[in-house]
DNA sequence: TGGCCAACCGACCGAACGGTCAGGCACCTT
DNA sequence: AAGGTGCCTGACCGTTCGGTCGGTTGGCCA
């Protein structure tokens, strides 16, 4: 809590009502109040909480920031696998951490929407950085070890995959609504066939 | 002009100030105070040619729709070239496309951004559907005149053809913050390079 | 010349906004 | 028993919101 109180239960609800909300409707669409009723406490002890609407929803991003950025330990250390092995399972687990929590995904997805840059070096720092950089060790080992081509940039590639699943999460009603698009409710198979894409192309018979 | 008006010189400064700000700042962040003074006229003139602020949401909306739209016929019956190079061009044109007229696109992809599945369907007859199933073509040609595999799908293809370009053109102040990103001010080359990978894959040595 | 209508404006309205404040209540320390 | 402290509330504040209204202007047609 960023005023001089402790936790509480209440404090816990009226977070997580915020996310829900802010998540949902946008900072300016929700009011104090529609968070105090959702949380089932009064104005008041909202701002027994937070000194402001401002700081409330700071405190709320932190947090989604914060359980987005929780996948990388997962996944430290498994350096003796095929790299195009390691990219496939990497896809596959950033997208259903992105789908898991799909309030906090928004947040922070509506946050780095053409962010000014200061707010997009932070949004980097506490979200992002983390798991492109992965992604690109990953292919740099592809180069160095395996034989994946090398003029491919790596920052390129990482940025592809991360297209792929941002837009998968962020768009899906809209691919839903898309013709000939059956992988829209089966993010496995969505993520399987990106990398297969991303590994051999498009151009070589299989 | 929805309401029983006609357009004015300053109903369209009216469109215009909203576009801009809307865009900018969000739906419910942005007042008809804001905008009356933006474009020079009272507010009272505001409601003179607009029934509510929703309706000049609808109707900038619209409108911005169109322009994406407009893209379309520029690329009717080219069907002479290769399927590779149309792919190129589309993909360049695409992004141009979305990058000159930013507001407008800002405005599209925050209303696509998870809409519920009425808006949609409305967005994809409006907007994406014309440009996705031309890239959708484009794919099964490659596959039925071209050498290109026959064991992906073409919907899945041009979908990440199309997170490609929304990617860059919705997180690009995030990926010029990215370590090794050295393409976010140059979209012929990403979209190039993007194109490139989608051909040949990464694991083939070029 | 007179009537009409669209374009436009200043002033105003009730509602909702973010935020404040004095005080009640439960619990801890002395 | 007394005082202090953190949690919580209802009532209230000034401001801004979307929207309305009465009225003025200026061009067009009869």
């Amino acid at each position: 809590m960023p005023e001089h109180t402790g936790p509480t239960e209440a404090s816990e609800r009226i977070v997580a009502a915020a996310k829900r909300l802010f998540a949902r409707e946008g900072y300016s669409s929700v009011s104090i109040r529609d968070i105090a009723e959702a949380a089932e406490v009064s104005k008041a002890n909202v701002f027994h909480h937070f000194a402001s609407k401002e700081e409330l929803y700071v405190e709320t991003l932190r947090r989604c920031c914060e359980s987005a950025r929780s996948l990388i330990q997962a996944f430290a250390e498994d350096a003796g696998r095929e790299p195009a092995e390691q990219l496939r399972d990497f896809v596959r687990a950033d997208l259903h951490r992105a789908l898991d929590d799909p309030d906090a995904t928004r947040l922070v997805l509506t946050e780095a929407f053409d962010a000014n840059p200061c707010r997009a070096r932070t949004l980097v720092n506490e979200v992002f950085g983390a798991d492109f950089q992965r992604m690109t060790e990953i292919f740099s080992r592809g180069q160095h070890t395996g034989s994946w081509r090398r003029d491919a940039s790596p920052a390129l590639m990482a940025s592809l995959m991360l297209a792929a699943n941002t837009f998968y999460t962020a768009h899906r009603e809209v691919l839903r609504q898309l013709p000939g698009v059956d992988f829209a409710d089966d993010p496995d198979q969505y993520a399987d066939h990106v990398v297969d894409i991303l590994l051999d192309g498009i151009q070589k018979e299989a």
